[in-house]
DNA sequence: AAGTATGCGTTATGAAATAACATAACTGGA
DNA sequence: TCCAGTTATGTTATTTCATAACGCATACTT
C-alpha cells in the first residue's frame, strides 16, 4: 500500500485453522437465526475476507475464489459481499475500494476505520456521531447511516516515520 | 438519483451569471494569493460544478466540458478534479463516485456531507471530529484526515416521504 | 404438486480511474 | 535573452471496479 512502507506486521492478522472455523460458525449460527442463508458461495467470500490481513479489493477476492485457483465470475464476488454487508459481516471501505470483515462484536454499531496510509492496515472502531447527528437534526436531515473513515498512520508506522 | 424521488428543488442550485463569474474570480485571487495556477482546464472544471445543482461525476464533467459539445479527454477532468480538492475549491463524495465545489467560506475546513438518498443533494457542513480523534489518539494513531458522509433524508424530502 | 421467491452461473457491458509518453508553457537564474 | 528545470497539457491506450440481463436451480409456502 504505502510507498515507503517497510512494516509487514498487521494490526489484524487473518485467522486461519480453528479461529477461522470458529468465526465462520458464529457467522453461519446468526444467520439461522435469522433465518437467513450462509450458501456457498456467500461463506467462502466471508472466509478469504477472515484470512486476509489486510482490506482485500473485489477483484482479490475473484482471483482467490476458487480453492483450485479458479477465479470467480464478478457476480458472485459482488452478491456475497451485499449479503455480508448487509447483515454486518463485512464492511465496504469507500475510500479504498475494498473489502474488510466486521471486528466488532455487536450488530447494531455503525462502521468508521482508521486506515493507515503507510501500511494500508484499517482498524475498524466504534464512533461517537452524537455531535454529527446533532449537526444533522439541526439541519433538518433524518440520518440513517454514517460513514467516517480517518486516514493517517498507525502506531506502528508512526514510529518509523 | 432517488428512485421514488419527485423533489425538483435543490438545497444548492447551480449559479449562473453574475454569481458564477464571482465565485470563479475568488478562486482565482485565491490562487494568485498562493502562486497556484488556474489554467484553463481548472477554470472550467471548477465552472462545471459551481454551475451544476448536484454533485457531479467525472464522466458528466468530460461530457459536459466542451462548450462546443465536445467532451474532454479523461485525464484532463481528473487532473483538474485533483488540483481543486488539492486547493480546497472542491470535494470528492466517495461514497458517491461524484465531486461537488466547495461551499464552505474557511480554508482550513474538513469536508463532510449529508447526503439525501432521495433527491441526491449533498450539503456540506462542518463537523466536530473531536471524538473519533480522541479516540484514533488513544488507539495510538496520528490522523491526518477525515471523511464523513452521512445519508438519509434532507428536510424537503423528510417531510414528503 | 404447484406457485413464488430467492440465489446462482454465465455472458456481456458499463462506469470510473490511471499509465505512459510526447509536447507545450511557465519560472527563475545566468 | 537564453537556457535549464519544473509544471501542465494532449493523446492513446489500458486497467480497475461494478452491474445488467437472462435462464436455471434451489428452497420455502400452500
Ligand atoms: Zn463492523
Ligand atoms: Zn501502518
Ligand atoms: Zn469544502
Ligand atoms: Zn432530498
Amino acid at each position: 500500500m504505502g510507498l515507503d512502507c517497510h512494516h509487514t506486521e498487521s494490526a489484524h492478522p487473518g485467522l486461519e485453522g480453528l479461529a477461522l472455523a470458529d468465526a465462520v460458525a458464529a457467522a453461519a449460527t446468526k444467520c439461522e437465526r435469522t433465518r437467513e442463508r450462509l450458501t456457498p458461495p456467500r461463506r467462502r467470500v466471508l472466509e478469504l475476507l477472515l484470512e486476509a490481513d489486510a482490506p482485500m479489493k473485489a477483484y482479490d477476492l475473484i482471483a482467490a475464489y476458487g480453492q483450485d485457483g479458479e477465479p470467480a465470475k464478478p457476480p458472485t464476488v459482488y452478491r456475497a459481499l451485499d449479503f455480508l454487508e448487509r447483515l454486518g459481516f463485512a464492511h465496504r471501505i469507500e475510500s479504498l475500494n475494498a473489502y474488510v470483515p466486521c471486528r466488532m462484536e455487536g450488530t447494531s454499531h455503525r462502521a468508521a476505520f482508521l486506515i493507515c496510509e503507510c501500511c494500508g492496515a484499517a482498524q475498524e472502531f466504534e464512533p461517537d456521531f452524537a455531535p454529527q447527528f446533532a449537526a444533522a437534526e439541526a439541519a433538518g436531515y433524518a440520518v440513517r447511516t454514517v460513514t467516517l473513515e480517518a486516514r493517517g498512520l498507525c502506531p506502528a508506522c508512526k514510529v518509523e516515520s
